[in-house]
DNA sequence: GATACCGGGTTCTGCCATCGCT
DNA sequence: AGCGATGGCAGAACCCGGTATC
């Protein structure tokens, strides 16, 4: 145990148990059944207390940088444990190239991680490795979201929705984006992924679309969060959305599997609160009901920004001399963080350019060309 | 060569409720 | 009763550059 070195006779303990249960094949369950039977073979079985808080085990923890507070307000019951592999678990992600600090925070907030087995860890992370080349990136993702990696002890399943997303036709690179970024897709039931899927064909079909497979294949890589969304939420944002807009069925499919996919997963209050939110401030500057559909059709992202971000950017925008008309034409000048749209602003106005009659699309061009443009204006 | 259009990259967990099992 | 597994929820932008088009 290299790893933490001062530790060791804290451990042995443990380790006793750990080496009982691979040499003797007796599984980590029955060997903690088992001790706690004998530990609490004096009291009867109606009046069994909970198990207390394994002594060794929380003294272990705290050595190796775990917030023990943290964890039994997470997994309380892990704390009871008297069969853990906390060592073991650390050790593996430490030859994974993962920080006494990564590994202390994964456990932190998800203590569950130490009831894994090497021989289970060895194996999903060869999994991940399918679709994630480096080992320095599945340690960031897990690093970030432990949970997802640890959730489930069921490898099978891992392995069924990797065959299942690839049957789907997508590509390795939309696998190692979904994994990357929505990892709980695959600790999702490979029931449940199936039937979100089948939600987004019908969907598909109730609209009157033919290709109902590419329907679902075109929102699942254009958003990688679809399936771990419930259905619910979907289906209340596609309802919200056909209704607010009054989407023909033609406009809801092309909507919904292209620029529009990226929102489905927005919650449903927040959606309904950034759609009331835009639609009061364009009536408040003469728009129509028209032009808010077309501005969301256009640029459905804006459903994405918050009533007072939004709000902020257009007062910057009107404020500098710029038309809601311009705006609505190029919505993606809202593309830009508040920040940048002011000091570009403040920029240009020093330079003395014109929005009416230059144009508004300097506002959001990436920073490397805006810079070169500026150079070019004399700033 | 400059601009317009557009898609893509990044990102999103941490908590709670419920269920079935033991 | 307590546990592990699983499903569901809230919250909410910004930036870059390839390529078509003028």
């Amino acid at each position: 145990m290299a790893l933490f070195p001062g530790i060791k006779a804290l451990l042995s303990f443990h380790q006793s148990l750990t080496v009982l249960r691979i040499s003797s094949l007796i599984s980590s369950h029955s060997v903690s059944q088992y001790l706690l039977k004998r530990f609490y073979s004096s009291s009867t079985e109606s009046e069994q207390p909970a198990a207390p808080e394994n002594e060794s085990l929380l003294q272990n923890l705290s050595l190796m940088g775990v917030d023990v507070t943290k964890a039994r307000q997470r997994q309380p019951g892990v704390l009871r444990k008297v069969v853990t592999n906390e060592q073991g678990v650390a050790q593996f992600l430490n030859d994974k190239g993962a920080s006494n600090k990564v590994i202390a925070g994964i456990i932190s907030r998800f203590p569950r991680a130490i009831t894994r087995s090497i021989e289970h860890l060895e194996t999903r992370w060869a999994l991940w490795k399918n679709i994630i080349q480096t080992d320095a990136e599945i340690v960031s993702i897990v690093d970030r979201s432990p949970e997802a990696f640890f959730r489930t002890n069921d490898n099978g399943n891992f392995k069924k929705n990797i065959d299942f997303l690839t049957s789907l036709g997508l590509s390795s690179k939309d696998l190692h984006r979904l994994l990357a970024t929505a990892p709980r897709t695959f600790s999702n039931s490979v029931e449940l992924n199936k039937q979100n899927l089948e939600f987004l064909e019908e969907i598909c079909v109730e609209f009157g679309g033919k290709n109902s497979e590419n329907f679902a294949k075109n929102i699942i890589s254009r958003n990688p969060y679809i399936l771990i969304r419930s259905t619910k939420r979907i289906r209340t944002n596609i309802d919200f959305l056909r209704a607010t807009l009054k989407l023909s069925d033609e406009e809801s499919l092309a909507l919904f599997q292209g620029r529009g996919a990226g929102i489905l997963d927005v919650s449903n209050e927040c959606m309904k609160k950034n759609a009331t939110g835009l639609q009061q401030r364009l009536v408040s500057l003469g728009c129509k009901k028209a032009d808010m559909k077309k501005l969301i059709m256009s640029y459905p992202g804006i459903l994405f920004m918050g009533t007072d971000t939004l709000n902020s950017k257009l007062d910057c925008l009107l404020k500098a001399g710029i038309t809601i008309k311009q705006i609505l034409k190029k919505p993606r000048v809202l593309d830009l963080s508040v920040q940048n749209i002011t000091g570009r602003l403040k920029e240009l106005n020093n330079l003395g350019y014109d929005f009416q009659s230059d144009g508004v699309t300097i506002l959001n061009i990436s920073k490397k060309r805006y810079d070169e443009k500026l150079k070019k204006l004399g700033g």
